[in-house]
DNA sequence: CTCAATTTCTTGACGATGGAAAAGAAGTGC
DNA sequence: GCACTTCTTTTCCATCGTCAAGAAATTGAG
């Protein structure tokens, strides 16, 4: 392997070199639970007030975190409590999402509180006998080295900040070193990305599945802050599921989990591109049920919002028992998800939520009649903004940088 | 709460009472891993040379482990490494499985080796509007003190070594407590089973689900010694699942995991009694199943072996052939296992298997039909011995009396 | 038989970690 | 000012596990 020219790999990584354990510990409670004082943190983490003293002591010293002029205590008697907070912007992590026609990118603090987003087409290739159009894997790694320039330059000094680069890619990531192994999306077959993205910007980069990206940013800075056990269920072009059990984000044995897409839930379906037979994702997947709308009201369809509008139109009615059905069997799939983990929430988001209001209501009955006994989970409809996916990748950069591992 | 009299609870539980977590790592290395040398458990564990021999000393004092006259080592250049094993018979213990008609009770040494087996048939009340029989709980626990009386006086001496009870019940069990929430299949409600239990015998007792109960099995003595991320799939009765994820056995957030039987697979079948449609439990489990059996033969079945003898009668393609849809229908829904939680293997177990070759053909093909990408976990068929859930019942006390907790 | 070489096991010093308890700090309420 | 409260810091200590040195037990070469 010929050792490849061009910037160095700086990894300017080590946000927390001087971190022990518990130090690592009261930062990411810190950083995901909001300022706190010293007994909150305590209280927290399981930490005795000495160990909380001790490992807050190199972080003021390295400037990660800072104290807070005490204003917002709610001043009982006793001596009043120094809040403590993350300094937030000591660091900036930047993450792109890569779908097949566009990269999403965000400028993120290190709360993964969003500073400036950028969208960039991606010239698309047509490929004889492929009916979607496929990225050029050497464009895209391109592309997003120069959406990271144009993030990170968005303002004098900022681009010393940026410390970490985030890439969500829907398909079969190897995480840890960052290989795209097999996306059908995006036309990929094993793409060193991380590797490639890091030499050209001299930057740590991971890359991960994009669904997974999104349950780590609910994992860090949604629902995962108050529960240990949860699922993001997304769909959209595809239906994906992510799943956190114990804490600990399921990676699958083999590399593969959360395939909520391809549960068999009819077998009078078609078979699905994956070779399975009624799978979710071939009956309310986005190929699946724009068709169908198409079919209806006899008018191609791009996209989610293009559906839904033709709902009040001639033939509304059955459009509109389109996107029922599809709510039933959504409901179905969620509820399996339920019955299976027992997670104490589901987070639904993806494209398909701007069909929310077509779909609900038998998306919960159903939900509500299959889960078996007290494993209905709590559902949280969480509508996506057109950053999501690349927050995602943007709090995975974060919790590569806080945490260690894959770069 | 009145304090109820009788033998006292008398704890004999700390068997590693001097055990620090090391300790306790060490010898439940060794429990599952078999007899070991020093240096090996250094490498299975992880520690250093001198950890393993600090952690080992008092194990080896207090003679929960023993040092094997080396024998088998393989003999190389340098000092001979000696074996060290646990002294399996130190500890005894009983494990119970309660079904609707009999209790099955078995007495193993640590290792979860069956030393003695027992069936004894429970007396059965007939409810109105009810179709099956339901059990008296105050009747059972009387039974299963009865039969832990009879399994720990088979021999003399061998009474004073029990050191837990472990029960396992169909059902939602509330393990900390050891209290059966909600069992439909023994009639049960609220019954605090480990409680009323440990004050009849004296000995601390834990209550589990059956199937977790299995799934604890496999998890110290079976797949679970080389996988840190398993599923265990019965069909009997019921169809369950207990999941191991992360070396971690999977609860769920509200008690409820492994719901196997309530995935959705087909909107065409009748609703089933937990109130969803097109349960997997709804269409193979033993009611469906045999059901179905009995018209075509037109004939009452009253297990599995019947029905699996049937297959050769006259009308048997038809037979064969509700036991191959069967097998398909088990064949997606452990792919969905697979593909939901991506697991290194799937053991499958259960009364059903008696069965095994009317439904192996569908159900493999199925199963890999269905199974996404790489998520194909290697399926283990393991053939239930009529003392396996009482096993489990045991392998649950054995951990429980290794790693402390509910009693 | 003697002597390296080798591998295993033991021991003791050391650093890191985190808890308990006491002391100190900084307010409130009277 | 004085008691009282609560938060934070400090000090001391027990635990844990690594490291390095050395003791033990064997093989194999000379």
């Amino acid at each position: 392997m010929a050792t490849r020219p061009g910037p160095q790999p700086a990894r300017r990584d080590p946000l927390l070199a001087a971190g022990s354990a518990s130090s690592i510990k009261v930062f990411t409670a810190l950083l995901t639970r909001g300022p706190m004082t010293r007994a909150e943190i305590g209280a927290a983490t399981g930490f005795s007030g000495g160990a909380v003293t001790k490992a807050v002591q190199p972080l003021l010293a390295s400037g990660a975190v800072r104290e807070l002029p005490e204003q917002w205590a709610p001043s009982g008697a006793g001596r009043p409590a120094v809040p403590i907070t993350v300094n937030a912007e000591q660091a900036y992590v930047i993450g792109v999402k890569i779908t097949a026609d566009a990269l999403i990118g965000v400028l993120t603090d290190l709360r993964a509180t969003v500073i400036e987003s950028r969208r960039v087409a991606l010239p698309a290739i047509e490929e004889p006998g492929h009916h979607a159009h496929t990225v050029d894997p050497d464009d895209a790694i391109m592309a997003v080295a120069e959406l990271v320039r144009t993030l990170s330059d968005g303002q004098p000094g900022r681009a010393d900040r940026v410390a970490h680069i985030g890439v969500a890619v829907s398909g079969d990531v190897e995480e840890i070193t960052g290989t795209v192994r097999f996306s059908p999306l995006l036309g990929w077959r094993g793409i060193s990305f991380a590797e490639r993205l890091a030499s050209l910007t001299g930057l740590p980069v991971s890359v991960e599945n994009d669904v997974r990206a999104l349950t780590v940013a609910e994992q860090w800075f949604g629902v995962g802050v108050t529960c240990t056990s949860f699922a993001v269920v997304t769909v959209g072009t595809g239906v994906g599921c992510g799943l956190v059990v114990g804490g600990e984000l399921v990676a699958g044995a083999h590399g593969v989990a959360g395939e909520l897409g391809h549960l068999a839930v009819d077998p009078r379906e078609p078979e699905c591109h994956c070779g399975g037979t009624g799978c979710v994702e071939a009956i309310i997947g986005e190929a699946a049920l724009l068709d169908r709308v198409a079919v209806l009201a006899d008018q191609r369809t791009k996209s989610w919002q293009d559906a839904v509008a033709l709902a009040d139109g001639p033939r509304g009615a059955q459009i509109r028992s389109v996107f029922a059905d599809a709510g039933r069997v959504l409901g179905l799939a969620i509820a399996s998800v339920a019955n299976l983990i027992g997670p104490q929430r589901i987070v639904l988001t993806g494209e398909a939520l701007a069909a929310y209001d077509l779909f609900a209501e038998t998306m919960h009955s159903a939900y509500a009649a299959q889960c078996f006994g007290a494993a209905r989970a709590e559902l949280v409809v969480r509508p996506l903004q057109f950053e999501h996916w690349a927050r995602g990748a943007a709090a995975l950069a974060i919790s590569r940088l806080v945490c260690g591992a894959p770069a």
